[in-house]
RNA sequence: GGCGGUAUCGUCCAGGGGUUAGGACACGUGGUUCUCAACCACGGAACCGGGGUUCGAAUCCCCGUACCGCUACCA
């Protein structure tokens, strides 16, 4: 199997999920999965984007055994680094009349195409070129004209190939122009150049976008002209945006990059993505990665387009976020806790302050960005603001001075010292209930709704004990908040 | 326009000649908790249309419709 993106910008969900199919059947089958570069559009490709793509595929987890990167057994793995072998194949085609040179011109292609379009009739390629002898080719590209190398389509053909998930597919030779395989700069098109290094690189099974479909019965006529066996085909649904349309821009984050800027966990997207026209059955849906690819099947896959649904892409990064050792999701945090000014850097003293205040965010989040803004009264606690609500609660004052004088002294509160406090201070008011506990929280978080104060409490005492480390910013410890808000109210 | 592909709840995915057409996300209601969230329970929600084949069609066939792709010296 093989995943050949063209270095041409980010990798794209549609394209990712491709990508994965391929993984999931490689390495559910024992197969080998290499990463190809197509670069042969030189105006468009960069190594910047090729470096990019590859670093989003090993962030998703999509490893790959044979690539520019790491070599193997049939290099290169840059198409940009195989002209030679274009070259080669395309003159052989030559010699055996399978293809010819081309010199027309592309505003005379322009002008049959728009000629074609406007009298209704399909747009392809005349072959004027195909009838010039070779004797009138060499003698014009001697003379310096520049030529493409066409491949000569046969006619009168019906070319029928497998389709692993859609069946067998059918097209006539008949609609299919002579496609260009050499450009007049000596560049090999896409056409052939897939051809050719799929060939050589043994690739057996092809799984691709369905845009590549209809490119599909050139490619096995190709493959029958250089003598080669075509592999098994495979075409993908495209993801769409909720209006039906190709996802975009304007659909908000299509990359993989952007996902990841937004706090989605890799193994959540590549699970949703999984899910993103096939199931692995039995109503299961999260799974790792590995069981997938060996309950993967290309043959289930859904026939149609799909829609690009975040809310159950939300639902499934919040599953691996309640699902992630501590001291990982910590480590993800941290970029955002940092860029959030919770903590002025990540030092180990600041991993210590955001681990604290974690479980307040984790289950009550979907991504990781949004774990800052939910924490962020422990860090922005304003007294005066949180004097004048408490101010405004019924029983406020006398259950904030009573909770004050309760944990004076006390040192950080715990879950269990805290709950002590509140039924002490229940008892010293006969307050309960949320009449009780809504002051406590106004006083200690200045919000009217947050966390549970089981987990706020604690959270804000073990975080102002480590406020004089290294990159942490000083916050005052519940009983401190308790004791302002008591003396301002 | 031509060619190709696709069609089950709002969305994703099951199923498939006779089923109360199933699950998940989202949504609604209720429960629980000090509130939001989370969690639990319950609920509403679909076989594109028309013909045909058949005792029986959502399922098989044909047509239509809609949507998508291709129709490049881009990939």
């Amino acid at each position: 199997m093989r995943f050949a993106p063209s270095p041409t910008g980010l990798l794209h969900v549609g394209n990712a999920r491709t990508a994965l199919f391929n993984w999931l059947l490689a390495r559910g089958q024992g197969g080998t999965f290499i990463l190809r570069v197509e670069d042969t559009d030189t105006e468009r490709s960069t190594r910047e984007s090729e470096a990019g793509i590859r670093e989003d595929l090993h962030w998703l987890g999509l490893t790959w055994d044979e690539g520019p990167d790491l070599g193997g057994p049939c290099p290169p793995y840059r198409q940009s680094e195989r002209l030679e072998l274009y070259a080669s194949y395309s003159r052989d085609l030559i010699a055996a009349g399978q293809a010819y040179y081309c010199f027309c011109s592309a505003e005379q292609l322009e002008q049959e195409r728009a000629a074609a379009l406007a009298s209704g009739a399909p747009p392809k390629y005349s072959g004027r070129c195909r009838q010039l002898t070779p004797a009138e080719s060499d003698a014009r590209r001697a003379a310096g004209e520049p030529a493409a190398i066409r491949f000569a389509v046969p006619p009168d053909r019906t070319v029928t190939f497998p389709d692993l998930v859609r069946g067998d597919v059918s097209f006539h030779t008949s609609v299919i122009g002579d496609p260009v395989i050499v450009r007049s700069d000596g560049g090999p098109a896409y056409n052939f150049a897939v051809v050719v290094d799929d060939a050589l690189m043994r690739v057996t099974h092809v799984i691709r976008g369905e845009d590549h479909i209809s490119n599909t019965p050139r490619q096995v006529l190709m493959y029958e002209a250089l003598g080669f066996v075509p592999p098994i085909f495979a075409h993908l649904s495209l993801v769409l945006g909720p209006d039906h349309a190709p996802l975009s821009k304007r659909h908000g984050a299509t990359s993989v990059s952007e996902f990841r800027a937004r706090g989605y966990l890799p193994e959540a997207l590549v699970n949703y993505l999984a899910l993103l026209g096939w199931s692995p059955g039995e109503g299961e849906e999260l799974l790792p990665a590995g069981e997938m690819a060996r309950r993967f099947d290309v043959t289930r896959v859904s026939h149609s387009a799909a829609v690009f649904d975040t809310g159950k892409l939300a639902w499934i990064n919040r599953h691996y976020m309640k699902q992630s050792e501590p001291a990982r999701l910590v480590a993800l945090a941290m970029p955002w806790c940092v860029s959030g000014g919770l903590v002025t850097a990540d030092t180990a003293a600041a991993r210590d302050v955001v681990g604290a205040v974690l479980p307040m965010a984790i289950g009550a989040v979907d991504r990781l960005d949004e774990i800052p803004s939910r924490v962020a009264f422990v860090f922005r606690w304003d007294a005066a603001e949180a004097a004048r609500r408490v101010a405004a609660e019924p029983d406020g004052p006398r259950v904030v001075a009573a909770f004050a004088e309760v944990i004076a002294g006390r040192g950080p509160l715990t879950r269990e010292t805290f709950r002590a406090a509140a039924t002490r201070v229940r008892e010293l008011t006969g307050v309960k209930g949320r009449a009780l506990f809504h002051p406590i929280r106004v006083a200690v978080t200045g919000l009217e709704s947050g966390p549970e104060l089981d987990l706020a409490i604690p959270a804000i005492d073990r975080v102002a004990s480590l406020c004089h480390a290294d990159g942490v910013s000083p916050v005052p410890s519940c009983a401190t908040r308790a004791q302002i808000v008591n003396s301002k109210s």
